[in-house]
Formats: C-alpha cells, sequence, structure tokens
RNA sequence: GGGCGGUUAGCUCAGCGGUAGAGCAUCGGCCUUACAAGCCGGGGGUCGCAGGUUCGAAACCUGCACCGCCCA
C-alpha cells in the first residue's frame, strides 16, 4: 500500500465513527478485569468547546485510552448539565427577539420551548467532544434533567429533607435582578469599581443639629432603619440614642451603637438598611430593627420607596441625590473605590435581597468531605490543591440551592394555601397532612443545577437504583478538572457522594493547568483573545492539538499555548507519517505477517532500539500513571524522533540493503518496533496512529491480533533488557563516534557527500576496543560517512595533516579536505580545553578536600576519582591535539 | 489582609543535592530515493536578589523583589 508524501489529518479523523460503531467504547459491566471508570465534568448544555475543555478531554481520553488497551474495564459517562441560569436565558433571549417573553408564554409552554432548544442545540458541544476524539461511552450519555437523573435530585432532596439537612428560611440572598433569581455564594464574582462615597446629613429629631452618615448607595436609604456608630466614638457619644429624621421619607430611626462599625470610614457614622445589606442585616438582627425592603426582584423602587416608586435603581439614586440637594443635605461627594458584587453569568450588579429561599446545612456534609481527603481515600495531583480545598471547605456556608427560575429540577415541596404546611415528598401528595386540604401547590422554585450535578458521579451509574453499573463502576477512578471548578463540582460532589453512597465519587482528582494565550494572558471574551479550538484543529490536526496540550500539561503551571509550539506537533505528525512510509516501502513484497526473529538473532542496532522501546515504554507508562502528561510526550517524542528515526531508521538501511537474514530482522524490527510505537502514542495521536496502523497491521505477527488500534494491546516494557551492559557502551561508542566524525567534518568543511577517512584511537584497553569495534563498525561508517580504522599502536605518522577531536574514550581523527580553515579548528579543541579544564580543577580541588574524602561517600569518591581521571586524560589529549595542530597549549 | 503557584538559553518549559537539559526560534552546510513540515553541524545560561544549611546548592531553609491566581 502506497502513502501519500505528506499527512493529511482530515482522512485520518474519519476513523473515530468506525471506533464508535464497533462499540470500542461501549463499556459491559459483566466484563473481566479491574476496572477504570471515569465520568466527564459535564459541560454546560448551552456551551461551546474551548480551549479549557479541549485539555481537560484531551488528558482524560489519554488517560482513559491507555487504560482500555491496558485491559482495563473502561468506562467514560459522557454528557451535559442542564445550565439552568445560562439556558433560559439562552432561551429568552430568543423568544424576546419573537416580541415575547416567558411570563406572557407561560411555565409550561417555555419550558417546553427549552426542551425544543435543547433538542436543536444542546448536542452541540458533545459533537465536539467526538471531533477531539474523545472514547466516550456514547451509550450512556445523560442529561441532569433526564428522568433518572431527575429521579436521584428528588430522592437526594427528600432524604436530606428528613435528615433536617434542608431548611427553608426568610433571610438576606444574593439576587440577580436581571435573572431574577436567587444565587449561592459561589455564582458570585467580585470586581473592583469606581464609584463615589456620599456624605449625607440626617437632621436630628429634636432639632439639635444632624448626624451625617457616608454611604456608597444613597438610594437604599428609603429603606433605614437605623444610623450606627461605635460605642467608643467619642464625637457620638451623646447622640446614641436618640433619633434622626429620616430625609425624603420622613421616617423617625434611632442612632445605635455597634462595635462592628468602623469609626475611620467617612464620618464614623453608617446608615443601617438591613433588608440590602449583609453586614446591616447583621447589626439589624442584633438590634432588633425594622427589615424594609424598597426594591423588587427586577431592581425596581417599590411602594416602600415613596415617591420614589417605580423607578429603576439607578434612576432613584439620581433622584434621591438631587432631591437631597435640593434640601442642602448632600454635604459632600468623594471618589471611592469599592468592590462591587455581580453576577457570574450576567454580570449585572447584584442586590442583597430578602426572601425565602432553601438551604442545604452544610457543615456535616464538609466535615465528611474533609476527611476524605485528609485520610486519602480520594487524593489530588498536583497535591498543593487539597489545601484550597480544605480552606474551602472548612469555611462553607450554608448552600443556597433554591432558584427563581422555571428551567430545572423543580423543588418536590407542597405547599398548602389553606394552613400554610409544607410538606416534601417524593410524590405529590394526594392531600395536606396537617388539614386535609386536597388544593395543594407544588413550590415555584427549581433546584440549583450544581444541585444535580454534584450527583452525577452516582446519579449517572443508574442511582438510586442497584444497577449493575453502580455496582461495577462506582467509586469512579478520576475526576479531571480545572481549579476553578473545585468548589462547584469536586467539593459537591464529594459531600452528596459520601453521604449518599458512603463512599468517595473518585479516588483521583487531577487539576488540570489554565490554558493562557503566548503572552501568558488568561483567555476571556473581554480580552478578545480567545483561541477557538475547533479553528486550531483545522489547522494544525486534531492529533497535532492533543499532543501540544499533552506536552505542555505540566502539573502546577499554567500553559501557553503558542502556534510555533502546534507548528512543531503538526511536524512531528508528519514525521511520524514518513517514518511510516520508509517501513511499509521496505516490506513491500515481505511475506506476511512478518515471522518474529529470537532476540538472540538480531543485530547490535536491532537489540539496541527494542532496549529503548523497553526504557521508552516503562517510562510513558510510569509518566501517564502519575498524570505527568508532559514527560510522557516528551519522552515519545524523543523516542519517536530521535531514537527510532534518527538512529534505527538510518542504521537499519545497511542491512535492509544486504538482504537475507539480516534483511528479514531489520524488517521484523521495524515492523514490531512502529507497531509498538504507534501503540504508545495512540492515547495521544489517535487518528495518525489509527491510520499508520492499519496498512501495517498485516505485517504484525501476533495471536488475536485486534482489528483497530483503541482495543490492541498497550506495550508492557520486556522484563529483561535485550541489550547487555557490554553492549549498551558498544553502541554508546558507536553514536558517539559517529556524532564526533560528522562534528568534524562540518567543522573542516567536508561536503556532506564526500565519504572520508577516520581514525579511532582509544586512551586505554585498545585490543579490547578493537574487538568491540568491529560489532558497529559498519554502522558508524554509513551514519558518518567514513572509511573507519582503529588504532592500536600509534604510528609517527598517523596524525600527519589529520584532524583531530576528543571522545570520552579517546580520540578521533579525520582526513581533511584540502586548504580548511585550521585556525577554526584549533579554536574548537581550545574551547573544549578551557571548558574541560574547568571542570578538572574543580574535581581535583573537591579531592583534596579533607573534608569531601571523610564525609562523601565512598561511592560518591569512586565516581569522582574516576571522573576526575577521565577529565585529565581530555585534558593530556587536547593539550597534545593542539599541538600537533602547531599550537604551544 | 490571609493563602497558593511561579521566576533556569531569545520563547515555552524539564531538572529539584554531585560536569546546566529539551522543544521551538536562531546561525552555518546540505534537495544524501521516509521526511526541506526534512537531514548534518554550531552558537547561546554568573539557574530573580540577599543571607543561611552542606564537603558540595539551580535544587534544601529564611528573608526580599517582581509576575500570576484564589479567598476575605
Amino acid at each position: 500500500m502506497e502513502l501519500s508524501k505528506t499527512f493529511d489529518p482530515k482522512i485520518a479523523e474519519r476513523w473515530y465513527e468506525c471506533w464508535v460503531e464497533r462499540g470500542y467504547f461501549t463499556a459491559d459491566p459483566k466484563r473481566p478485569g479491574p476496572v477504570f471508570s471515569i465520568v466527564i465534568p459535564p459541560p454546560n448544555v448551552t456551551g461551546q468547546l474551548h480551549l479549557g475543555h479541549a485539555l481537560n478531554v484531551t488528558l482524560q481520553d489519554i488517560i482513559v485510552r491507555t487504560r482500555r488497551m491496558q485491559g482495563y474495564n473502561t468506562l467514560w459517562v459522557p454528557g451535559t448539565d442542564h445550565a439552568g441560569i445560562a439556558t433560559q436565558n439562552v432561551v429568552e433571549r430568543e423568544i424576546g427577539k419573537e416580541g415575547t417573553n416567558r411570563h406572557q408564554m407561560g411555565r409550561e409552554a417555555f419550558e417546553r420551548r427549552v426542551w425544543q432548544w435543547r433538542e436543536t442545540y444542546g448536542g452541540r458541544i458533545l459533537n465536539q467532544l467526538r471531533r477531539l476524539g474523545a472514547s466516550c461511552d456514547w451509550t450512556r450519555e445523560r442529561f441532569t434533567l433526564d428522568e433518572g437523573l431527575s429521579r436521584a435530585v428528588i430522592e437526594v432532596f427528600v432524604r436530606l429533607h428528613e435528615q433536617g439537612l434542608i431548611y427553608r428560611e426568610r433571610t438576606l440572598i444574593n439576587w440577580c435582578p436581571r435573572c431574577e433569581t436567587a444565587l449561592s455564594d459561589l455564582e458570585v464574582s467580585h470586581k473592583e469599581a469606581d464609584g463615589h462615597l456620599y456624605y449625607i446629613r440626617y437632621p436630628l429629631e429634636d432639632g439639635s443639629g444632624a448626624i451625617t452618615v457616608a454611604t456608597t448607595r444613597p438610594e437604599t436609604m428609603l429603606g433605614d432603619t437605623a444610623v450606627a456608630v461605635n460605642p467608643n466614638d467619642r464625637r457620638y457619644q451623646d447622640l446614641i440614642g436618640k433619633n434622626v429624621h429620616l430625609p425624603l421619607i420622613g421616617r423617625a430611626i434611632p442612632i445605635i451603637s455597634d462595635a462592628s462599625v468602623d469609626s475611620s470610614f467617612g464620618t464614623g457614622a453608617v446608615k443601617i438598611t438591613p433588608a440590602h445589606d449583609f453586614n446591616d442585616f447583621a447589626i439589624g438582627k442584633a438590634h432588633g430593627l425594622e427589615e424594609i425592603a424598597v426594591m423588587d426582584g427586577r431592581g425596581r423602587m417599590n411602594a416602600a420607596s415613596g415617591p420614589y416608586a417605580g423607578m429603576d435603581r439607578e434612576e432613584c439614586r439620581k433622584a434621591v441625590l438631587r432631591d437631597l440637594q435640593a434640601q442642602g443635605l448632600l454635604d459632600q461627594v468623594q471618589p471611592h473605590r469599592h468592590a462591587l458584587a455581580v453576577c457570574s453569568r450576567c454580570d449585572t450588579v447584584l442586590e442583597p435581597m430578602l426572601s425565602t429561599q432553601w438551604f442545604v446545612r452544610i457543615k456535616s456534609l464538609a466535615d465528611k468531605a474533609i476527611a476524605a481527603v485528609r485520610d486519602g481515600r480520594t487524593t489530588f495531583h498536583p497535591k498543593f490543591w487539597e489545601n484550597t480545598y480544605f480552606n474551602w471547605m472548612e469555611n462553607v456556608h450554608d448552600w443556597c440551592i433554591s432558584r427563581q427560575l422555571w428551567w430545572g429540577h423543580r423543588i418536590p415541596a407542597y405547599h398548602c394555601p389553606q394552613c400554610g404546611n409544607t410538606m416534601v415528598a417524593r410524590r405529590p401528595p394526594a392531600a395536606c397532612n396537617r388539614c386535609a386540604s386536597i388544593h395543594l401547590r407544588q413550590e415555584e422554585d427549581v433546584l440549583d443545577t450544581w444541585f444535580s450535578s454534584g450527583l452525577w458521579p452516582f446519579s449517572t451509574l443508574g442511582w438510586p437504583d442497584d444497577t449493575p453499573d453502580l455496582r461495577r463502576y462506582y467509586p469512579t477512578s478520576l475526576l479531571v478538572t480545572g481549579f476553578d471548578i473545585i468548589f462547584f463540582w469536586v467539593a459537591r460532589m464529594m459531600m452528596l457522594g459520601l453521604e449518599f453512597t458512603g463512599q468517595v465519587p473518585f479516588r483521583d482528582v487531577y487539576i488540570t493547568p489554565l490554558v493562557r494565550d503566548q503572552f501568558g494572558k488568561k483567555m476571556t471574551k473581554s480580552r478578545g483573545n480567545v483561541v477557538d479550538p475547533l479553528e486550531i484543529m483545522e489547522t494544525y490536526g486534531t492529533d497535532a492539538v492533543r499532543f501540544t496540550l499533552a506536552q505542555l500539561a505540566v502539573q502546577g503551571r499554567d500553559l501557553i499555548l503558542s502556534n510555533d509550539r502546534l507548528a512543531a506537533s503538526r511536524a512531528f505528525a508528519n514525521k511520524i507519517w514518513n517514518a511510516a512510509r520508509f517501513v511499509m516501502m521496505n516490506v513491500e513484497g515481505a511475506p506476511q505477517p512478518i515471522a518474529p526473529v529470537a532476540t538472540k538473532k538480531l543485530g547490535l542496532a536491532e537489540r539496541w532500539i527494542l532496549s529503548r522501546l523497553r526504557n521508552a515504554t516503562a517510562e510513558i507508562t510510569a509518566a501517564i500513571d502519575a498524570y505527568e502528561f508532559n514527560a510522557a510526550a516528551a519522552r515519545l517524542y524523543h523516542f519517536i524522533w530521535h531514537e527510532f528515526c534518527d538512529w534505527y531508521i538510518e542504521l537499519s538501511k545497511e542491512p535492509l540493503r544486504r538482504g537475507g537474514e539480516a534483511q528479514h530482522a531489520a524488517r521484523f524490527v521495524l515492523v514490531h518496533g512502529f507497531d509498538q510505537l504507534l501503540r504508545l502514542l495512540h492515547p495521544f495521536m489517535p487518528f495518525i496512529s489509527e491510520e499508520l496502523w492499519q496498512p501495517l497491521r498485516s505485517f504484525i505477527a501476533e495471536r488475536n491480533l485486534s482489528a483497530h488500534l483503541p482495543v490492541a494491546g498497550f506495550p508492557k516494557a520486556a522484563q529483561d533488557d535485550p541489550l547487555s551492559e557490554a553492549e549498551s557502551a558498544a553502541m554508546a561508542h558507536c553514536l558517539e563516534a559517529t556524532e564526533t566524525i560528522n562534528s568534524l567534518r562540518a567543522l573542516v568543511g567536508v561536503h556532506p557527500g564526500q565519504r572520508v577517512s577516520a581514525f579511532l584511537k582509544p586512551l586505554s584497553q585498545a585490543e579490547a576496543f578493537a574487538r568491540e569495534f568491529e560489532g558497529w563498525k559498519s554502522y558508524a561508517e554509513v551514519m558518518a560517512k567514513a572509511e573507519i580504522a582503529i588504532v592500536i599502536n600509534e604510528d609517527p605518522q598517523l596524525r600527519r595533516g589529520k584532524v583531530p577531536s576528543t571522545l570520552s574514550w579517546g580520540e578521533v581523527l579525520i582526513e581533511p579536505p584540502a586548504g580548511f580553515d585550521v585556525e577554526k579548528t584549533r579554536a574548537a579543541l581550545r574551547k573544549k580545553l578551557v571548558e574541560s579544564r574547568g571542570h578538572l580543577q574543580k574535581h581535583q580541588q573537591r579531592l583534596a578536600n579533607a573534608e569531601f574524602l571523610q564525609k562523601a561517600s565512598a561511592d560518591t569518591r569512586a565516581e569522582m576519582e574516576e571522573r576526575t581521571q577521565e577529565l585529565s586524560g581530555q585534558v593530556g589529549l587536547l593539550e597534545k591535539q593542539l599541538g600537533q595542530l602547531g599550537e604551544t597549549a
């Protein structure tokens, strides 16, 4: 079969469909073997693939494909979450364009509309995962609003309620006036903003003067129910207990003292609005103040705000300031930088709002989740992320789980309008269990999306039923996610998993790096520096993108993606492609499969590359096991490019030409080596590896050889090294001699096509070297384009007219072309001499140090002595060689 | 304010107690029938700064500086 000259990623990427059709990714709980299971952190159903996903999914796929090939019973569950707020926003925008809104539509019609939207667009991100090559079990795709998962949500809600871990309370919560819903602490972002500090004079009721308060939010004064000062503030001692006349509204409110007031802020006196500020709420509770809400759910002023009713909060602020100014009550305005709480979904400034919400009592759940990480049932990689986890878990507040949305799991609570009773139940009760009324109303609110995604590791496996999947695949082996999701997913999955299954949801948590642009900046929509993974997949090929991400995935460090890196990976793919062409060209016409050759019967170069393969296999496997993707990718790259292509393919050319047994052995090693190489590569670059493995397949001698690579066995490092120590040394000598001769050729300007004659002179044990040399002479001669002779006894004529260089075990001389530059070669030797002398000096000093001799281990001393010997040999040689070139050292 | 991570070649990063490494970029020479998205060869670093521990520190400890992030 003929391969084209360059690699076209598009063609290779077609294999995906075939793998899915063959069911390679479909798990079977009945199959024997150790289990490896993983659930995808469900992407938002409205989402589009971004680089964070691409990285996350690539790394998961590397592990999953490796484990599958290693024979694990492997399951990777894909799916999406319903993303309450985000999805509702998308659909509201859509119907907005049609001139309607959800309130006009009504709840049921709106919900139907959202489902329609989901049917049409919800699969988008999952299709993008397919394009990335993610080997998910699509027969088990889940959605948080699926019937099964919804049942799990209700079950968990009811049980938590029964245990007293869910309660309902009227309190101050973070409210988004645009989304018109409550938010949990985690959905609140903080950002710095330039605002103003307004100094407002509140006249005392007794007419004896006024007290000035400073505030960033003048419009909330309409709901003030007190003014507070610090009890130790001398300035206001006399005023505590008096009343002020609240401007614009006319209400009389007291001046109180509270230790939490910061005397250094503004005037030291602050207005207290319990219904619109978290600090004020706490003060209000402590002092029994009235809570007066002056805004509605859309951030508009309500009836309690008197003349301002109906205004928007921004508009109201202007009006209030204008009126205060008109009455001479606005003392001054200062520029002021302060933190704003905004909605993490839509960036709207949030409003603290008084309302009745459902909460999860979190302490006992968090304690269990902390313990599970402390005692190592779940481990983070890199480990330092555990600190972040602990820090959050130890300071976690009760979780507000109700949302005033129409898209989500409706809370299974039923209110009785007749007697005010509220019941929580798995199924709608027929009648009130207190007053027997049959007119019950289900709670309007839905649950926070994270409430359902927190159940994901076990709800996707069939919980609350005792299913074969749940029994076989839970707890899962690993969760791969970004650090920003530790609180959302990891924390909640841990808490809920432990509570409802008694087991941790996953044994390992691998925290991926953050992907930054080539300037090291975080990619954000507002910066406009977001790189679309689909675009770069289009340009460089999916395999190249995957490989680049793996190469850069260093633990504990951000990942900086650049086009240079991507281009390098594309070049790597092309290199592999061409190596395959070489292999295929050289086995053409050979009997299929190529009969294996016993290791003993292989040539030195063949045993050497198999030895390197063994080493690469062990190192790559260990790196994957340790989630050191960068190390695994680097070793793969080095093995393929430098060991297999640069050396072995070159070394194989001679035996291939020779024919007979030598040719057969080289063919066998090329095929076997390339087969193993493609298997090692497959988890990283699934498409090109399959594309190349297919034509190679018929040459591979393996019983029960699988039809495709995803289910072929992953290489295992051979027990014994095919290469003895002596042979390994011999190959090292061969490679060093080759490199040194090539370097000399370039130095003196031998034309690349020209053969040269070269002489090798060992420093010692010349006869032994001469015998060893016979074993690798032909390799070095081919690779260095040289006639090489070994010199045992130096004859006085040897050096005449030749150019020398050093080897770690001796020296090498070549015949230079006429008119070469002697000074250049002298300079090269001089440079080497300076280096070697420097090193030698350091070593000699060390060996002369009494303390070193006394304190360093015997091994270290011996090693240093050996090195010193070697270095002094080098220095002597270099001096001699410089002398030979007419320079006294 | 509390905490975490980083600072090594032009760039991106390994190395984490015994002669400073890789990839990319750069420079020189080569179209040598697998590959010019290539081959061969070369240059390039007082390992952020200051102390300390050690026979020996890029590596371990302390402090500082700068960059990035998280929490309040």
